[in-house]
DNA sequence: GTTGAAAGACACCATCC
DNA sequence: GGATGGTGTCTTTCAAC
């Protein structure tokens, strides 16, 4: 991992679809030698995938929220698949503190908050939050390496 | 929004480097038809755009946490600020409740969430929660819309 | 890591259903 | 709304350096 591979990643995480030749023209190396990087970051795992940014809130899904989960007598193991298996789930860790899970929604409706709440209590509790609005998302990568701040 | 473009956001989910060709032919669709359908998910801003998947902990960032931050005396403004400026910000939302902001941080070390935090500090309240491990990522689109449980 | 060539895949357009 | 076929461009890949 030099600075010419977290420039690759900087683009690709910019523009996914770039052609290989077009990515080595910005920045200034053969294509086949690009080539040969990209592949080598998806082997280590550093390239996960290709994706796209699904805007949720124009596809009817307005409402975000998060969902702090307690669970109750060490149900662990049934609230994490209670949460994996609902797609209105956008991620999910396992944190510290008082809180055992949190979550964070999309919804199309205040509702389905609410009934997905009711889906855990018998085996958690659960404090949520809705968001208003979202100051960030994935920082460029180019500044994660090389800002040190 | 039909079926069809819910698979065609759904397969581009899984590889964005598709091409028309063969998301068209995945899909049983022509491929003017299929592009003509993703240029309308762009313009609309369903597609917001193509990007990669990094994995931040094989860059060497291996730790996430949650920090729930209260702003003191409104400085709410200045607080979106460093957020924002900061890369190792994943995300961050304002959120209801009693505290205002929630961001996801992933760090090299320990002290770069107490750094983080000390930044903070003069202008609001923080509580940080480390997340042990993922329970999971981004729902697969198709399962969002036509999944109802 | 670079260059150049060859084979193949691609998007796009016009046309038609 | 969707399908088909032709054209020219751009692509990746490979060998040689």
């Amino acid at each position: 991992m030099d600075t010419i591979d977290v420039r690759i990643l900087s683009e690709l995480q910019k523009d996914s679809r770039l052609s290989i030749r077009e990515l080595a023209k910005r920045i200034n190396l053969s294509a086949p030698s690009v080539a040969e990087r990209v592949r080598k970051l998806e082997d280590k795992g550093i390239i996960e995938g290709y994706t796209i940014k699904i805007n949720r809130k124009k596809m009817g899904f307005p409402i975000d929220c998060f969902v702090l989960i307690t669970t109750r007598n060490g149900e662990h193991e049934r609230i994490r698949q209670l949460v994996a298996d609902d797609p209105r789930v956008e991620l999910c860790y396992r944190i510290s503190g008082d809180a055992c899970f949190i979550v964070k929604l999309s919804v199309e409706t205040l509702d389905q908050i609410e009934s997905f709440i009711n889906k855990l209590t018998p085996y958690a509790t659960t404090r949520t939050q809705i968001a208003f609005s979202q100051v960030r998302v994935d920082a460029d990568v180019g500044r994660l390496m090389f800002d040190q701040n």
